[in-house]
Formats: C-alpha cells, sequence, structure tokens
DNA sequence: CTTTTTCCTACTGAATTAATAGACTTTACT
DNA sequence: AGTAAAGTCTATTAATTCAGTAGGAAAAAG
C-alpha cells in the first residue's frame, strides 16, 4: 500500500499540474483543496522540491510550482522519492536492491521470477503515468 | 514490499510442495532448512492452518502438509492472508476495500484508474503462481 | 505415563508512519 | 526601514506495525 505521505504527494503534484504555468500556488491552498495537514504538505513538498520535482519561491506572491511539464512527471519516480522501493521483494529491485537471505541462488529461484515479473509490469504502468495523462483522463471522465 | 512473515509463509509452502504427499513435516525441519526463526515460523504455519492452507498432526508423528493439492495454491491467497491487500490503494483493493478521502468521486479519478490496472495486471501474476509452477521452474532452472 | 509435536496467549523492542510545534529566512510592498 | 506573507528547517511525539520471544497447555503415539 502506499503511505499517506505517497498518496498526497501525488494529488499535490496533480493539482499543481492543473495550474501549470499559472503562476506560483500556496501550500495553504493545496492542503485546504486536496485535505491534506497543512503542516504535513509542507514537508512533502519540501522533500519534492530537493528532488528537483518543484520549484519554489519564498516570501509575498511565492509558492510551488513543477519544476517539469507534466508530461514529464510520472508516477513511478515520485513513488520512489516518497516511498522507496516499488518491487515487492529487495532482489528485485532496480533501485533499493538487496540480496536474499533466504535464497541460496538468485539463478535458480523460483519465486523470484515471479515477483521480477510483477515489477516490470507495475513499473510499465507506472512509468507511463504521467501527471498530464492524469489529468487529461480526469477532464475526459468529467464529460461523460 | 512484502513483510518477512510472508517471505517466510511462501518459503515454507514452497518447501511443503517438494514434500507433497511424503508425510508430515516438522515445523523444526522447515525453520532449518529455510532459515526461519522457529517460534515465527510456529505462528505462521498456525496461521496458514486456521486459513486451510495447510493441515497439521500434533505428537509424535505429526507435523505439517499441504491441506491442497500445490496447483491449487497460489501466491495471491498467500499474500492477502499474511499481508492483506495487495493493491496499493484501499479504493481499489478487492478484498479490502474502502473509501478515498481526498477523492470526490471515484468515477472520476485519474489516479485511481491508473492503480486499478496496476492492481489487474499483478492479480493475474500472482493468481497464477502456483506453488507447483515455482517448483517446476526452481527444478528447470537447477538443470540448466 | 512419557515423549514428541503442535497450539495458544501474552509480551517486547525496534522501526516506521503520520503528523505537530516553533522558530528562522526570504521576498514584496508600502 | 518595517511589516506581512510566504517557504525552510530542526526537533519531537503518539500510534501503529513488524519481527520475534517466552512459556506453558493440549493432543497423539507408543
Amino acid at each position: 500500500m502506499l503511505s499517506k505521505k505517497c498518496k498526497y504527494a501525488i494529488h499535490a503534484l496533480v493539482y499543481l499540474a492543473e495550474r501549470y504555468q499559472k503562476g506560483p500556488v500556496h501550500i495553504q491552498e493545496i492542503a485546504e483543496k486536496k485535505n491534506i495537514p497543512k503542516k504535513f504538505l509542507e514537508a512533502i513538498l519540501l522533500e519534492l522540491r530537493k528532488a528537483k520535482v518543484l520549484h519554489s519561491k519564498k516570501g509575498k506572491g511565492g509558492g510551488y510550482t513543477l519544476y517539469q511539464k507534466p508530461s514529464e512527471v510520472n508516477l513511478m519516480e515520485i513513488m520512489r522519492l516518497m516511498d522507496g522501493p516499488i518491487a515487492l521483494l529487495p532482489c528485485v529491485s532496480l533501485n533499493y536492491y538487496e540480496r536474499c537471505e533466504e535464497c541460496r541462488s538468485e539463478k535458480t529461484c523460483g519465486i523470484r521470477d515471479v515477483f521480477l515479473n510483477v515489477r516490470d509490469e507495475t513499473l510499465e504502468i507506472l512509468g507511463g503515468s504521467t501527471l498530464d495523462k492524469i489529468l487529461k483522463r480526469e477532464k475526459s471522465m468529467l464529460t461523460k
């Protein structure tokens, strides 16, 4: 399961994608619209800024904006930033790999093979899920 | 990520599948062969027995056996038993569904759609991963 | 009636999650 | 210069989950 932190991050980013190129957005505004505790959201956005997903401006008239175009931000990278590994086993993780203690050999592990498969399918979907696609889908669903 | 509990459960079940129809297997034996803390494994096997995945016999000559054929036990059900939901969001979970607080409407949520997709692909793979298939794969990989 | 094995209840330490508090810094505007 | 409006940063905390342990009760076999 995704952590609340990660869910909040995704919701905030979708909101910012909607406001793309319409000037900085306050933490306060996002927190209210998306029902996220302000202080918690603060920490999340700060982390996303440090990872160069967001850009920020301090002081009056400040706020947050996307660092890149909505079509260049996908859920795979957001989830990795917020929750760490996407794979279900450390031994099939691309970014957080760790050897399996239980297994004799990775080559012959029939379990590993399954989760390698799950990982690949999952990354395929998440990697293709960009903010602009999510937005587009929401809009098209509204008119139906 | 899978919990250790779930990983232990899978390894134990694969071991029991290997010994299918060769008489009851002791907790002790599984614990040693698979490097699992005995007391912890005890609790896990007990849970699997209550879920009718395993059958047990007490006393001398006792031990654990699979309740069903190895071809009838898949990773989807094991993971649900051990770790709960497989879906990444409560609002797309089949067995542990909960409404999303953040979302206005599930119908028009562009985020939900992505994770519905991930869930379907994941269940497809895990549901098809039966103990006998895992065993077969391990054996075929050994001879290579 | 003793040995072997599973069954059951309760507990614990460590880590993670989901926040909250409060002071600091930067910027725009008057 | 002064002030209000933002984001920045460090620390703390309460609750929950995870991973495992302890110790004895119950059942079956011989």
